[in-house]
DNA sequence: GTCAGTGCAAACCCTTTGCAGAAAG
DNA sequence: CTTTCTGCAAAGGGTTTGCACTGAC
């Protein structure tokens, strides 16, 4: 199932929840509801207030167990790039980041506009879960 | 000057924390020594007992404040790869990181061992800052 | 002597947890 | 009816801050 597609069909939200394993009650449906309605990365601060600006409302606690849930499940995706918070990202297709650390925005990078030869040898006993690429950027041009 | 060849001399720290603007006092040094003694990365709390084991002692705030000021001034650099900590890498040169989730252990990569071709092209007003790769690692083996 | 740095404890902020009530199947 | 989820408030853990003392020059 593709999620992209789905996002535009509300009613598709629980059918999405259920393939990966998670029972869709309604603050879940909510929550997934903001992640899939735009393509955006958000903290859970930002899906706390979204959610809560209708008349719908969602615990702070629920927020945050519910978005470690979709984590853990595959739903979404942590992206770890600012020590203060993590965002989730509700693409899983493998992609990079750019992130603007003066305003804290985070904008995905096509997987196809980065490649990465030469992938050093593993430590051993150990495998590779992903590779995160991080473009950290300022406001000011580099010729400053 | 190479901070390599510093960190077999102590007596040279006092020098260097001043080369990058850094007013070397009892406590920075002591934390500079840490930092350089070993190549190793250093969360904060690593930082704090390690200083901490001797004679000598330092308070978490000035652990905390001069792990910052080192960042700020490019002593050393801050890691991002896990919500819960931020780690200090007294390597300052282009290089990329193994994260192993399961022990916490950070690892370099040299930049050599890794090519990223097709860099995409920055969005506009912005300039980079770095780029960070980051492999991430479990503790089975993938033909598990 | 002056200005910057240090230390302690308290404050902060994001996140997690305990537990009683509510909802899902 | 049983199990899982939700909500509130309180606890947790890393990090920062306020302010008086100490140290650097």
């Amino acid at each position: 199932m593709d999620k992209q597609m789905v996002a535009v069909d509300r009613d598709e939200l629980p059918a999405l929840l259920r393939t990966y394993g998670i029972l869709p009650t309604q603050q879940r449906v909510l929550i997934a509801r903001v992640l899939f309605g735009r393509h955006q990365h958000f903290s859970a601060d930002q899906v706390m207030r979204e959610v809560n600006t209708g008349e719908e409302h969602v615990s702070k606690a629920t927020v945050y167990n519910t978005l470690g849930l979709f984590a853990r499940n595959g739903l979404v995706r942590e992206v770890i790039v600012d020590p203060t918070r993590v965002f989730y990202d509700p693409n899983t297709d493998h992609h990079h980041h750019f992130y603007n650390v003066d305003t804290g925005e985070l904008q995905d990078i096509d997987s196809d506009s980065i490649t990465i030869v030469d992938l050093p040898e593993l430590p051993d006993g150990t495998s590779s879960t992903g590779v995160d690429v991080i473009i950290r950027l300022r406001n000011q041009p580099a010729s400053a």
